[in-house]
DNA sequence: CCATTCAACTTGTATTTACAAGTATAATTT
DNA sequence: AAATTATACTTGTAAATACAAGTTGAATGG
C-alpha cells in the first residue's frame, strides 16, 4: 500500500469520477455532485477536487456552469484518429469485443513499424501482444502492440480481455499518453488479414503505424492498427 | 479599462508568455523564469502562475520538470492528418506540383461526401474543383474541393496552380481554418483513379471525406482526397 | 396574481501558508 | 581526486480562507 499514498489525491479523486462517468453511474445531462459535496465524501479540500474537475472539463467529460453545477457530457470524441486512448473509447465500449491473438509476451526488436529504436529500447525487449476487435461481431480491427519492457513489472499477467490497454497503463503504471505521430496508408489484404477479417483477395485495408509518446520522457510505445473499412469508417476531428 | 478587470490574471499572464513563445522572445529548449520570478514580475501569486502554467503546458508549449524547471517547447504541431491547412503544408511545397482537373465552377449541390448541407449551403450552391497533386511528378492525391458558394466573389476566376486553396482563402478572404472532421477509409481504385494515379485494377487506395470548420460560423469546407499510399504515407500528430 | 427582492446555493478567482519531492551545485569528507 | 553530503534552488501537492459572480427558488411586496 505503500505506492498507493504516492498518488495525489487530486488524481485519485479524478479517476474515481472518470470511471464513474465511463462506467454509467453517471449519465449525460446529469448534474455532478457539487464540489463541496464532493469534498466532504472524498475528505479533500476544494482546491483538491477542483484540479480534478479541471482535468475532467479539460477532457470533455464533463461541462462546468459557474453558479449552477457540473453537467456530465460522457465520454468524449476522440481527437486525431481512434482518439488519444485508442480504439476502445472512440467507439465506445458497448458493441466492441477483444480478442487475443497472441498474449502479452517478451520478446526482442530492433525496430519498430519503420520507427527507429533507441538503446535503451533495444536492451530492455519489449511486451509484444496482438489484438483482433470485434464491432458488432463483425472482425474490424487487428493491431499489433509493442511496449518496452522499462518498469512494467506484472505486466504481462494482467487481463486484457474487454479492457483498453491504455487504462491499465494509466491507472497501474501511471503511464499517460501525450500525443504521438502516426503513419497512414492503404494496403491490399494479406493471407493473414484475410482470415482475420474474412474477406477475399485483394481487399483493401487501413494500414496505420503509430508511434505514441506518454509522460514518461522517452518512454513510447508503439502499435500497427489495420482496419477493415468496409462497414465502419475512421472517424476523427482535429 | 472596465472589461480588462473582468480578464482573470491567469489568463492575462497565460496571454502574455503564451505570445513571448508564438513571437520567440522565448526558444525552443529554453528555460522559463521560476514560478516564483514569474510571480514577482506579474505582480500574483503562485497558484495564479502555475494555473496559467498548467494551460501552457496542456496545450504544449511547455514542459514542466520537477525540481527543474519549465521548458520551452514551442508552438504545438497541428492535430490531426495533413495538418491544419491542407496537403501543401504537409509535404512542402519543393516537390508538390498541382494539376487542375476541374476548373473552379459553380454548382448545385445537395450533400457534400456523406456529410449533410444546411439549407443554407443547398440554396447558396458551391464552388466545384477537382485537383491532381504530383509529388516528385508521380501523381499521389486526388482530391475534390466543395466550397459553399457565399460570400467569394471573383473566387472561380482566380489561379490555384502551385498555390494553396487554404492560403488563398485566407489572404483574400479572411477565411480561416479553425479544425474539422473526418472519416477515412481503405478503398479499390475505380476506373478514374486507376487512369489518374497510373496504376492498375484492385490497387487500394486511402479515402478521406473532410469537414473543416471555418472561423465564419457556419461556413465549412468540404473535401474528398484520395491517396495512392504506395511510395507516400501519409503522416500526421496527435 | 405577478413582479421584485432576497437568501441560499452554485462555480470562479485569488491569496496565504506549509511541506514534499526532484535537481543541481557547492562544500565536505574520504 | 573522487565520492559523499549539505544546501539552495526548482516544481508538486494540499489545506484554509475569502470574496466575486452566476443561478435558482422562496419570500415579500405591490
Amino acid at each position: 500500500m505503500q505506492q498507493k499514498a504516492l498518488i495525489p489525491q487530486h488524481r485519485k479523486v479524478y479517476e474515481i469520477l472518470r470511471s464513474h462517468i465511463t462506467d454509467g453511474v453517471f449519465h449525460e445531462g446529469d448534474l455532478l455532485p457539487s464540489e463541496n459535496e464532493l469534498c466532504t465524501v472524498h475528505k479533500v479540500t476544494r482546491p483538491t477536487i477542483r484540479k480534478a474537475l479541471d482535468r475532467l472539463a479539460n477532457e470533455g467529460y464533463i461541462v462546468r456552469h459557474q453558479g449552477k453545477g457540473s453537467i456530465v457530457k460522457g465520454i468524449p470524441k476522440g481527437v486525431g484518429i481512434l482518439s488519444l486512448t485508442g480504439t476502445t473509447s472512440a467507439i465506445g465500449q458497448d458493441n466492441l469485443l477483444t480478442h487475443i491473438i497472441v498474449k502479452p509476451e517478451i520478446r526482442n526488436w530492433t525496430e519498430a513499424f519503420t520507427f527507429p529504436l533507441s538503446q535503451l529500447e533495444i536492451e530492455s525487449g519489449c511486451i509484444y501482444l496482438e489484438r483482433l476487435r470485434l464491432v458488432n461481431n463483425k472482425p474490424v480491427f487487428f493491431d499489433i502492440t509493442m511496449i518496452p519492457n522499462i518498469n512494467l513489472s506484472r505486466f504481462t499477467s494482467r487481463n486484457f480481455e474487454n479492457k483498453s490497454l491504455f487504462d491499465i497503463l494509466r491507472k497501474n503504471y501511471q503511464v499517460e499518453v501525450k500525443g504521438g505521430e502516426q503513419k497512414i496508408l492503404s494496403i491490399m489484404a494479406d493471407e493473414k488479414l484475410k482470415d482475420y477479417f474474412q474477406v477475399g483477395s485483394g481487399h483493401p485495408v487501413l494500414q496505420l503505424n503509430r508511434k505514441i509518446e506518454t509522460n514518461r520522457p522517452g518512454f513510447y510505445i508503439y502499435s500497427q492498427v489495420f482496419c477493415n473499412t468496409d462497414e465502419y469508417a475512421l472517424y476523427g476531428t482535429f
